[in-house]
DNA sequence: GTCTATAACTCGATAGAC
DNA sequence: GTCTATCGAGTTATAGAC
């Protein structure tokens, strides 16, 4: 454990979060984490939950500013799905989606952590956001989808499949592979071109489903 | 609050898991929530994990009891959107998917709840996996996905996005509309017919994503 | 089966020495 | 800025009266 006190409990905040959960993540076992002494959490930042919240901001920031480059590289469906799976493989052992779920969790009861968990899931969203853009922007599905809505979406999926995987890891891995399909489907749809893309939504139309355009 | 002591403690345990998370649903303010006394809880379930456990099972039965005439009566896409989105928002004013959002994120850590967390999502999946089968098995689609897969996936994100609703309310809106548009699309491709199916399949090919039977 | 009382422990947070 | 020591509250769980 190297750097500042202050890092070294943020640091130390999210492995607790990761390995005790947002129930067991308490000032001694963040500071048992950070090798620190307890009564720096208090010192250094008020309270645990404060702790708590700047550990999930700066981790949220880390990760995403790990990724922004490769995220920026991405120009088709199919690159986006297999960085997909890659970041999913990767944020699994390094615990970071892990330690936003648990302080997702933990912001239902307790509503000083929320700002922070939106914030967190929010610097996710906004990149996964600015990728469908580029990715989507010129075919039929970025007209028929509101693309927004589908990044937060997406990031909701991750939250769910890591907490999934954490009691059946065979059952996440099920249905994160059956998501890739159906992703492979949606992306062979939007490549077929106008034609198709018609179709489709003359279709949505007669079904009683609202592009996003129409409100 | 009425029924025996057990059945008292079982509903107090899952408000508790609404009303304070998985880190506040401690044998005092379940006992509280359930109207009884604190030291019943230890009498009657040992411990408050295995009233958690209980909690979680008896739940997660008790709400697909509920709706399984109505899954059993689904046959379109479009009704399984309409009683998904119907569901989703009985069972967030009812706060059953959020008590099990808590279980599952605190098995995360300890492991006595993960086999309880799983066997509720369990039920869940097993319903949806039902009613995808009927719905899309004689549709292109049923070809083209795994079903067991994505009723795992659907379930996944339920959880996530009642997580999401936690911290913020527009965003999770914004995403469940961005699925069911997807979902609408999606239906729309599966009803173009088998021309369309034999496009995607063959784009699919192409592209290098394997299909349920290939492997 | 239900209650009170309590043991043994952990929690957040603070005071004060250094 | 970091440490020890500690307070008061909350925690699981049990003993024993009723």
């Amino acid at each position: 454990m190297t750097g500042s006190t202050r890092s070294k409990l943020v640091a130390g905040a999210l492995a607790s979060l990761v390995e005790h959960g947002i129930a067991g993540a308490s000032a001694r076992t963040i500071a048992a984490a950070a090798g620190v002494n307890q009564a720096l959490v208090f010192y250094h930042f008020g309270t645990v939950d404060e702790l708590l919240v700047a550990a999930c901001r700066h981790g949220a920031e880390q990760r995403v500013a790990t990724y922004r480059e490769r995220l920026d590289g991405v120009r088709t469906v199919r690159e986006l799905l297999d960085l997909g799976r890659e970041l999913h493989t990767t944020e699994r052992a390094g615990g970071h989606v892990a330690a936003l779920a648990q302080l997702l969790a933990g912001a239902q009861a307790h509503p000083r952590l929320a700002p922070a968990a939106a914030a967190g899931l929010a610097l996710w969203t906004d990149e996964i956001e600015k990728v469908l853009k580029r990715v989507l922007g010129g075919t039929p599905l970025g007209g028929l989808v509101d693309v927004a809505g589908l990044a937060k979406a997406i990031s909701a999926a991750f939250v769910g499949l890591q907490l999934y995987e954490g009691v059946d890891v065979a059952g996440a891995d099920a249905a994160f592979g059956a998501l890739e399909q159906l992703a492979a489907l949606v992306a062979a749809v939007d490549e077929l071109g106008p034609v198709a893309g018609r179709a489709v939504r003359s279709h949505l139309r007669r079904t009683g489903v609202t592009p996003p355009q129409g409100g």
